[in-house]
Parts: structure tokens; sequence; C-alpha cells
RNA sequence: GCGAAGGUGGCGGAAUUGGCAGACGCGCUAGACUUAGGAUCUAGUGGGUAUUCCCGUGCGGGUUCGACUCCCGCCUUUCGCACCA
């Protein structure tokens, strides 16, 4: 055999190999233990890159680590395909955006391939395939019956770059999440998924996900943002009408000096129409509108209002307050319209001082009761716990008892009630684009809005696709496609043309793979039962919200659609941290980005693979080195030479059980490292999930097998032998292909990777002997070696027997003999 | 401003339950082998002129026989949220 690794071989030969025999197939017929290991699935740009390399070498570990345990794994990749990129290549290149796509997915499956991941290959998705997209469009209308989509006009967020709208959550700052542009505003008729219909149920099964990292749930739930509070009615002075504000602290109530309504209520127009006051409104209205949505609501910008000439009445007090209008109020939220409390608010203070209106001080701090005046105050809110003032029948009351009892007076009286308010608003799915599922909706004259029958899925995106290089696609153009004819009525009637979101198609793939090929449904339960959920979920933390609240919102409908007893997708997620070069992200407009290719060209799969584990633990950022990568590749080496050099004291024997007891000292030690480093690798890799340090586990072992054969004249090849073979099988998950050829080397029967994980002995982890460390006054000053059983007292005759501890203990008093058993001693002395 | 997670040699990182700080790797130094070495092997490598001593895990306190680890205060980096009533 070769005295080094030579890759190009080894891994082309071991990755024919699996493909040939199938050997990664996840069986659904099993009667084995099932394992679903899941990472996300890539958009296909037509570039793997290092960020890709990352997530799905760490999946790999798991799902060969979890078979060679003997669970039957399911491992399935497939492609995010549908998205803007595939237009706009089509837009500059005139290629159509499904040739793109579908030579992107060649590009990349071989790319994969490169790299030996064991996936199940007959099982890959592609979302932009029809026998895909149909069950992205059954869902559609599954929620469409259950009024969980709907349609609406309303003020939304508009794109100008890409020409579509967007859902809230691919906002930031007021920019597009893909292309940066400035987001605008427009109102116009949409469609959309009732996700705050599931807003408690998010928020609540965030307790079913115990190896989620907590700050992604934190982030999840501050996007759904509840709060608890009261809805009351004020009503309007010399007028029926009455205006409803939520608010969480009603206790405030007494405080309520004047009112703020949205520019955008309607019940502005009712109160300025004819009076002197319409025209400066109105240009107040006017001029908030300029504003971009960035400006109104940043807590550093001016706040700006104006006085609508109206008065409502404080339902508590009976007192007039004047009706305001603001541009720090928001139509979206609550209900357009607040109670102002400037004393306890911050916002309604800056705006109070501002316009001059009253503040009534209504809490003070617990046992200051009367003491905190206006004056006190100095601009700055009091929003601290407290107690009631100034309340009327609720003085002395705490901020948490008046909550209580005014929600209950109110509730009775018919003034307000209880409501709870999220800041999760409905998910907008529309979008103006080409490249998408089409929403399965048709127009009718007659008939309104007419679902697509079921029995006529997929509305198959139009093929052919008249588009002028450098303009838009869209399919309003595609005349075959849009003049259809009514399902119910017959007459003539207008497709939607309009696509869905790309996140609503990478909402339910993870349930596909369960069920790949089934025409009928697109998953039966019993598939649903047997495999879902995914047991580890591995991606990056930039879907903390998007993806998989979009995932965790699709699964609960799927439950309530009683196609699965699961309520939750992944009930463990790995977020991985980012692979950098030189401090920054990878990218092109940086120039350092490092190629995947390039790497595996020139020091192979493996040496990759092993690099991007053994660099940083997996949830961390790593930086990228080609020094560390070399590092790699020599260690790799180092393995391979160990079995080279000795291949012909190695070859054939059996693996059999080692006698302790006939072991001499070097022997024992060398056992005794096997063992502790089995056992080391495997809790690194089943709960830890660190895998450099389960890979440094494995060098120290090669090191110490080095060394076993350095100091020894004689070595003892039984020994040597299931060392080597029990270092290859623990190295396997990483290193697939060099350790599938040297198992074979070794002449051993079948592929490693199914083989069964090595179990290390309880017996031979004991040491006979161990090294004490001795302190004194907590500084280490001795080392003492003892045999295992030593009892305490012995233990202390040792010890103090010692030179080094005489020359400190001599003289002194002795106060503690602190004992760690089998580690450490401590003396005090004074 | 609020919330979360970090800060350990020249570098990436380790220390799993309060018990030897710096495992493993990179880099570096010296040596061996060699026509050659950017291959390989051996030894060394936190700092302080140091095999025995002292100092050392962002800074300052504290608890403890003993603190990278726990507590209090501060500095700093990264990320998330940010007029949500």
């Amino acid at each position: 055999m070769k005295d080094f690794y030579h890759f190009k071989e080894v891994e082309e030969k071991w990755q024919q190999r699996w493909e040939a025999e199938g050997v990664f197939k996840a069986e659904d017929d099993s009667d084995k233990e099932k394992y679903y290991v899941l990472e996300m699935f890539p958009y296909p740009s037509g570039n793997l890159h290092m960020g890709h390399v990352r997530v799905y070498s760490i999946g790999d570990v798991i799902a060969r680590y979890k078979k060679m345990q003997g669970f039957n794994v399911l491992h399935p990749m497939g492609w995010d395909a549908f998205g803007l990129p595939a237009e706009n290549a089509a837009i500059q290149h005139g290629i159509h955006p499904a040739e793109w796509t579908w030579s992107n997915i060649d590009i990349m499956r071989k790319q994969l391939k490169r790299l030996g991941i064991s996936y199940d290959w007959d099982r890959e998705v592609n979302t932009a395939a029809p026998d895909y997209y149909k069950w992205t469009q059954w869902f559609f209308l599954q929620m469409y019956k259950k009024g969980l989509a709907y349609k609406k006009k309303s003020a939304v967020n508009w794109c100008p770059d890409c020409e579509t709208v967007l859902a809230n959550e691919q906002v930031i700052y007021n920019r597009c999440e893909r292309c940066d542009a400035e987001v605008e505003e427009k109102e116009l008729e949409q469609w959309f998924f009732r996700i705050t219909e599931y807003a408690e149920r998010l928020l609540k099964d965030h307790d079913l996900l115990e190896n989620w990292p907590e700050k992604v749930k934190i982030m999840q739930k501050n996007w759904i943002g509840r709060s608890e509070g009261l809805r009351i009615k004020f009503p309007v002075k010399d007028s029926d009408q009455v205006i409803e504000v939520f608010t969480t602290r009603p206790d405030t109530i007494y405080g309520a000096t004047y009112m703020v309504l949205a520019p955008e209520h309607p019940l502005v127009e009712k109160f300025i129409k004819g009076t002197e006051k319409e025209e400066e409104v109105n240009n107040f209205i006017k001029e908030v509108r300029k504003q971009k949505e960035m400006e109104r609501t940043s807590p550093e910008s001016e706040k700006q209002g104006i006085f609508t000439g109206a008065y409502a009445v404080n339902p508590m007090t009976g007192e007039d307050i004047p009706i305001m209008i603001a541009n720090y109020v928001l139509m979206g939220y609550g209900t357009g319209a607040i109670m102002a409390v400037p004393a306890h608010d911050q916002r309604d203070m800056d705006f109070a001082l501002k316009y001059d209106l009253p503040i009534k001080v209504v809490i003070q701090p617990a046992g200051q009761e009367g003491t905190l005046t206006v004056e006190d105050l100095e601009g700055e809110a009091y929003t601290e716990d407290g107690v009631l003032v100034n309340s009327g029948d609720y003085n002395g009351l705490t901020v948490a008892e008046a909550f209580e009892k005014m929600a209950e007076d109110m509730e009775e009286k018919g003034i307000g009630r209880r409501e709870v308010n999220y800041r999760l608003r409905d998910w907008l799915i529309s979008r103006q684009r080409y490249w998408g599922t089409p929403i399965p909706i048709i127009y009718c004259d007659q008939c309104g809005i007419v679902p697509v029958p079921e029995e006529d899925l997929p509305v198959v995106l139009p093929e052919t696709l008249d588009f002028q290089p450098g303009g838009k696609l869209s399919l309003a153009q595609v005349e075959d496609f849009v003049n259809t004819e009514c399902p119910i009525c017959g007459a003539k009637a207008k497709r939607e043309a309009d696509t869905m979101d790309t996140f609503v198609d990478s909402s339910w793939y993870f349930l596909r793979y369960v069920d790949p090929h089934n025409e009928e449904l697109p998953f039966t339960k019993e598939a649903a039962d047997k495999w879902f959920p995914v047991d580890q979920y591995i991606g990056g933390i930039e879907h903390a919200i998007l993806h998989l609240l979009y995932a965790r919102f699709f699964t609960k409908v799927i439950a309530d659609l009683d196609m699965t007893d699961e309520v939750e997708p992944f009930r463990n997620w790995l977020a991985q941290g980012m692979v950098l070069k030189d401090g920054a992200k990878m990218s092109k407009s940086k120039g350092n980005v490092v190629d995947p290719n390039e790497i595996i060209d020139k020091y192979g799969a493996d040496t990759a693979r092993l690099f991007i584990l053994f660099a940083a633990p997996p949830e961390k950022d790593l930086e990228w080195s080609d020094a560390g990568v070399e590092g790699a590749e020599r260690f790799l080496n180092r393995v391979w030479r160990l079995v080279a050099e000795n291949i012909t004291e190695l070859r054939g024997k059996a693996v059999q059980k080692i006698d302790m007891a006939a072991l001499g000292k070097p022997e024992k030690e060398l056992y005794q490292q096997l063992n502790v480093c089995i056992k080391r690798v495997t809790g690194d890799l089943e709960t830890r999930m660190n895998f450099n340090t389960a890979i440094s586990a494995i060098m120290e072992l090669s090191n110490a097998a080095y060394h076993y054969l350095n100091v020894t004249k004689e070595a003892d090849n039984e020994l040597l032998k299931v060392v080597v073979d029990n270092m290859l099988l623990l190295l396997s998950p990483f290193a697939p292909h060099m350790t599938a050829e040297l198992w074979e080397h070794l002449g051993h029967e079948g592929f490693i990777h199914e083989q069964a994980w090595p179990g290390y002995e309880e017996e031979a982890l004991k040491q006979d002997e161990l090294t004490i460390v001795v302190q004194i006054n907590g500084k280490v000053r001795d080392r003492v070696e003892v045999s295992a059983g030593i009892d305490e007292a012995g233990l202390r005759e040792v010890v103090l027997a010692r030179e080094k501890v005489q020359e400190h203990v001599v003289g002194k008093e002795i106060i503690k003999f602190i004992v760690i058993p089998k580690k450490l001693v401590n003396i005090v002395v004074k």
C-alpha cells in the first residue's frame, strides 16, 4: 500500500462504491429506532461555499455516528430552488430560470458528493419541481379552507428594486433583506397567512424546544411580542363616537391627561371635517405620511403632533382630555390610538413637554407616597413599580393590584376588557415575481375568489416565457396562463398572477422527505409518524426568525390537519457559526472567499472536513486558516502511516478481547488511553456536539500509539491492532474516505461505517497508580505517585513524608488536610 | 437605551461537577535523517536573565482550604431588539 494518503483515487473510489451499493438509504420498514438528522437545504446558487461545507460536515458526522450506533438514519438533501437570483440571471443573461436552476443543482449535487456526505439521494426534493410545489399549493388550499389564507388590502412593504412586496420579517431597518433597497409603503390587495392565530402556541411551545439556543427563543419571543393589557373605551365629548385604546398600564389611567390617534386613524376625519382645524390637520397628516417608516419609528426622532380640536372623556376621572394626532402612534399596532400618561411613559412625557400638555403623577415609589411631584420628575417618566396616588378608590394599591382591580371594574362597567396584543403580524405571502409557486386561485366576475380544485393541481408555471433581457418577469404577462375558466360556472376568469414567498416552500420540506415520491398526498401520516420530527436540525442563526418561525407555524397547521401528531418540527437545533477569513465573513466584494472546490482539489474532502470540524466548536464562528488545513492533512497522514508502516503486523488478525492482566505497563497504559479516548469521543458526539475536542482526543490516541512504538522494542501487535481498529472507527465519521480505505487494507469485511460504534471497558479506565497533586496553602508544591486503593491515612503519611512537603510544613501548624479523592490534596498550614 | 452571549499564550482553541490553567492543533526554536527539505522524526515552547522562586485566564472587589469556573461592581467585543402603547 502507498505510504501516504492519496486522496484523489481513494475518495472517488469510496464515493462510487457508496453510491453503487446504496448504503445510505433510510429504511422505511426497519425495526431499528429511527434518527432524523437534517441540515438546512441550500439555495442552488451554483456554488458551494465554506459555510455549506461546515454545516453539511457537521450533519454528516452526526448521521454516520448515529448509524454506527445502530439507528435507522434518515439524512436527506434537497434544494430550495425558487427565488429571485434565478430571475435575475434570466434577465441578465437570457437564460430561463428553470434551466439556470437545474444546471446549478447538478453542479452543487456533484460538489456535495465530492464531500462524501452520507445522503439518501433517493429522497432528494426540489421545491421548484411541479411534484413538490403541487403540494405547496395543496397546503395553501387547506389553509384557505380553514380561513388561514386570506386576501386583504393593506399598507404593505414594497421593494422597488425587487419589484415585489415583502413580509415584515424581510424588512430590516426599513430596507429589503435581499437587496438592501429602501422599502416603500403601498396599499395593495395581497394574500396573507394568519400566523397571528398561532402566536400563543408559537410562544408556548418554546418549552418543548429544550435544545434550542436560548438566544433564538428570545429573538422569536421578541418578534412575537406578546403583551397583556386592556382595551378601554374613551367617549368623545359632545359626540356619540368612542375611541378605543389598548394599554398595558390601565393602572395609570387617572394620569391619562390626553389621547393620541395615529394620523391614519379613521376617526380623525370625523373630528376635523368642517372645523377650522381641518386644513391644518390635513397638512400635518400629509407631512407625516411623507416620513419614512424608519424616521417615524425611531425613538430618537422628534415627536410631532397636532391638536384635533376635539376632546374625549377620561372614563375613570370624568375629566375632558384633548385628542391629539401624532407621528409616534402607529395604526398597525393595538387600536391605533393611545391614552397618554406623560408622568409614567417617556414617549408621552416627551410629547407633553413639547406641546405643553398637563402631566399628572399617579404612581409613587412604595413607601414614599405623596412625595413625588411633577417637578421631581425633571422630564423623566417614572416607569418603575410603585403605589397608586391621585387615583380615587384605587389609592394605595400596588401597580399589579391596581391592574387587576381596574380590569375587573372596567369589565363590569363595560368600559374596557382584557386583551392580549401581539407585535407579530400576519404573514404576507404574495410576491409579484415569476419564479415561485403559483398561488392556486382564480378570479371570476360571477363567483369571486375561487380556489383551484385540488384535482387540478398543480397549477403549473408556464415554461414558455416571453421576456426581454433587462425586462421584468411576471406571470401577469403570460396570457395563456392568466386566462382560464371559472371552475364553478365555466365563465371566462383570470388566474392569480402572483407567486408565493419562497419561505412558504421551505416551511414544510422536512416533511416531504419522509415520503418524497407520494403522488396522492404530500406525505402519509404513517410516514410522518415513522420519521417526524427531525431529531437534530443544523443551520445558520440568520434563519432564527424567518424560516424557523414559519416552519414551526406550518407544522402546527399540519398537525391541526391531523397529518402528524407532532407540533414542533425541530426538537433540537444546532445553530452553527459562520466561516470567516481574516476576521470577516467571506464575500466576493471583500475578495476573501475560499473556494471549497480548490481546497478539495488540493487537500481532499477528508482533510477539508476534518479541519473545519477541528478549528472551532460548531456553534462558534470559525476563522479559516490554510496552515490549519495543512495540520489536518498532517494528522490524517500520520494515521495513514501508522497503518501503512505496520500493515504486515496489523493485517488479518482477528480482533480479540484484550486480557488486561497479561499486559505490561506501557501496554496497559496504551490500552487505557484507548478506552479513555472512546469514552471522550462518544461523550463529545453524543451530548456536547463538540467535534473539535473529539478530534483532539483521537489525535492524542494516535500520539500515544506512536509513542508506544517508539519506546517499545517488541510491540504487542494484538494490542496495536485493537488500538488502530478502534481509532479508525472513532475517526470514520470525520474522515470517512480514508478510514474506509484503511479498514479495507486491514483486511476487514464490510464497510467501516456499518460497523458498531466502539464501546469502552469501564475496567480499563481504572488506574492502578494515580498521580496526586499536592498543594500547600493552595499552591502546587509536589506530585506523588500512589496506588489507587490507598486510604486517606495512608495518603497523608505518604504526602507528609515528601521532602518538598516537609520544607513547607516543618515548624508550622497543619490546620487542615483536604483530600479530593484521586486528584489532589491541599495542606493548609500556619 | 433594553436583552443575550463572549473576553484564556504569537494564533485557533481546551479545562464536562469549584480541584494540576494553556489539552489538541498552528506557528516558532534546536537537533536528527537527507543531494535537498516547505516531507518525516526527536526535544522544547505562557511571562519574568529561571528544573526548585514569583507572576498569570479583560479590570477592581468578595466568598472559599482552593476560583477561568460562584457572587458584586466596572470596562470591552459581538449579536439581537429598539416610539409596539
